[in-house]
DNA sequence: GGTGAGCTACTTACCGGTCGGTAGCCTCGG
DNA sequence: CCGAGGCTACCGACCGGTAAGTAGCTCACC
């Protein structure tokens, strides 16, 4: 039970904390899990290692915190900016919006993480992440889901549906560069017309 | 200059360097390239580490070797088997279905490893596969564009549909599973139809 | 004077890679 | 037909280096 009666210290440690976590992603984003060491990391966060070793358990504890951390930082982005819009397929077509310009902005790396180290995590920290996404999954299906009920959907799969706009919209982390010839806003409204219109021309 | 009096002996020897990557490859796909220790890879290929090096000369220089092993397996059984197809249209379908199904199936684990090590790499062997990747994607380019000239697909931006394409078909790689409610076909051919048509109703 | 944050110095284990050696087969001269 | 020489495929032992993680100290600040 924490007391809380200096807020600005709290604080503090909390800020001090995240710049952890976000000093770190940028090292184990660049490197791979794998790939980065303590000492890499303990030195971006202009730390030794051991003095890191003061604020996390382990490795692997370090890469849940950083994955939940950028879980946190997507649900605001993204979840939360269109939960409350009504129309399931506009709440559809804002949330890729949302989505890719996370991904392509590329400023936090604890997404690229999230997606690229998919397999990493073991035991109950994997179950955790696992759930978390799969809430994502299951948002997306039900606004599908609704969108079809409203006649403004088609009727597919809604789990087909929600993977196939995942990919679209997660694949962009393996190929967007922002010296390609792409911006995030063509991509991110391409993306949506594409998955939306498909490739097919308009019957008259 | 080799002396081939004797094709049986090459034959041999080449289908023992490829048993080497298929089982490499299934080491490197389950623990990841850097979680993969060479140590574990020679057992898995049955032999010491010692005896793994008297075939392969780095660890790095083997992942590239299982990468265009690959890449091989990729072109014969997804490219050449939709090249020849005229329409664009019926081209590109044929290829996401062969596409779809040589990931979902999980047999060559060598593609699974292509799509997850796509940052492992390094030097000219990381260029040379960018350069084999790439070709794929003008390939995908190419057929967006002839369908567009012949009116079979509307005007939307064939770099951006071709990276449709290939974040709707590869991110399977990170959630199909066999044991699963979908199978390999309904995927596949889902898959299909909600790229090229879209989610929209039909327009009466 | 205690507590959180950090340090130096260290352990143990394993990493990628190499070395010298050898078992078994093939070839070829005599 | 035999045996010397050479080659391929492999092994046990080992190298220097580095990995994650720890013990125990200092020190600034409440």
């Amino acid at each position: 039970m924490l007391d809380k009666r200096e807020p600005s210290n709290g604080e503090d440690a909390q800020q001090r904390y995240q710049a952890i976590l976000e000093s770190a992603a940028r090292v184990i984003c660049a490197r791979g899990y794998d790939g980065a060491s303590m000492q890499e990391i303990a030195e971006a966060c202009g730390m030794t290692k051991a003095g890191l070793y003061h604020h996390i358990e382990t490795k692997e504890k370090l890469l849940l915190a950083i994955m939940n951390y950028g879980m946190d930082l997507f649900e605001k982005q993204v979840i939360s900016q269109v939960i409350d819009i009504a129309d399931p397929l506009e709440r559809l077509k804002a949330c890729m919006v949302k989505n890719i310009k996370l991904v392509t902005s590329g400023s936090s790396k604890e997404v690229t993480i999230i997606l690229h180290e998919h397999n990493t995590l073991t035991g109950h920290g994997r179950k955790e992440m696992n759930a978390r996404k799969k809430k994502y999954v299951r948002f997306l299906e039900a606004a599908v889901t609704e969108g079809i009920k409203r006649g403004q959907i088609r009727r597919v799969n809604p789990t087909l549906a929600a993977f196939s706009f995942l990919g679209t919209v997660l694949w962009t982390y393996k190929w967007f560069r922002h010296e390609g010839e792409l911006s995030e806003e063509q991509v991110a409204n391409g993306m949506v017309d594409l998955f939306f219109r498909g490739l097919m021309p308009v019957r008259h």
